[in-house]
DNA sequence: GGAATATAATTAGCAAGCTAATTAACTGGG
DNA sequence: CCCAGTTAATTAGCTTGCTAATTATATTCC
């Protein structure tokens, strides 16, 4: 008996498995490909505007940061409007690499999503972000 | 910019959380319910067939039944057919508690798919099916 | 029968999420 | 102006997944 939910679970991190599988070449887990992704869609943020779009905590932030900042791929600089803050940069290294990641990451996507049509993927999206905003609900309550 | 990774992994680990929490009473966290559940299942299974059923290493499974065992909701037995081995129990302290954890379990998820019509449900349900599969063979292959 | 191999449970240690607590700096009210 | 409260980054320590290595027992192959 496997429910909705531990059929997910599982999914999830089989997914996440293959993935640090073939990014390991590149020196990359899945909390620092991730975090990486975000920064090439927006470079300069602070650490904890960071976090809230990647949707992690604020000190799982800063042990991924610590490890891609001691592997080169960023560098924190501080924030001139505010001491206690740091915004976060790629580097040179980090931008070399960012093509051939994403093509890693792409082809993950594609083979784990053979064989639904591109409106089964849409509909299949919709039904996540669907349950994710109900779980925002849910934790919002929660308070 | 999240991909369909990265929101099937936040959905996962939000709905982890809200479990979690309703489950503190009781003392479960997501790992020790997942077991118990496939125990209530079938009960007296060798430790490594449990951990296959779950879906987790051997390890990973030692741990939970370690804090199952602590928490008196399982016994271990050895297993006449071969000494290495030993089968997992529940107590009557279980039997007494999983109608109230399936409850709460079964609350939730109707929460989380709130707003998807039955058949909505099952669709996801076999597109989540699906794309197991088709990780199941790319796992193979990394062999 | 005995040596080599394989398997079940365990231990040790890593990854990456979390909360709680700390430190430093900012902000707002009196 | 200053004290109280808030906020950004960090540290410490928990959870639960993993792999690699150990130990004890089974199994298999000359």
């Amino acid at each position: 008996m496997k429910t909705l939910g531990m059929s997910l679970s599982y999914l999830v991190r089989q997914w996440r498995c293959i993935n640090d599988e073939r990014l390991k070449p590149l020196g990359l887990t899945q909390s620092r490909w991730i975090t990486l992704s975000h920064l090439q869609q927006e470079e300069g943020l602070q650490q904890y505007q960071l976090a809230k779009q990647v949707g992690v905590e604020s000190p799982s932030m800063v042990r991924t940061l610590d490890g891609l900042e001691a592997a080169g791929l960023i560098e924190r600089r501080p924030y001139a409007n505010d001491r206690r803050s740091k915004t976060v940069h790629l580097t040179a290294a980090a931008h070399s690499m960012l093509n051939e990641m994403q093509a890693v990451l792409e082809q993950t996507r594609s083979q784990i999503l053979a064989g639904l049509s591109e409106a089964e993927v849409q509909q299949f999206e919709q039904v996540v972000a669907h349950l994710n905003h109900n779980l925002q609900r849910l934790c919002a309550e929660q308070d």
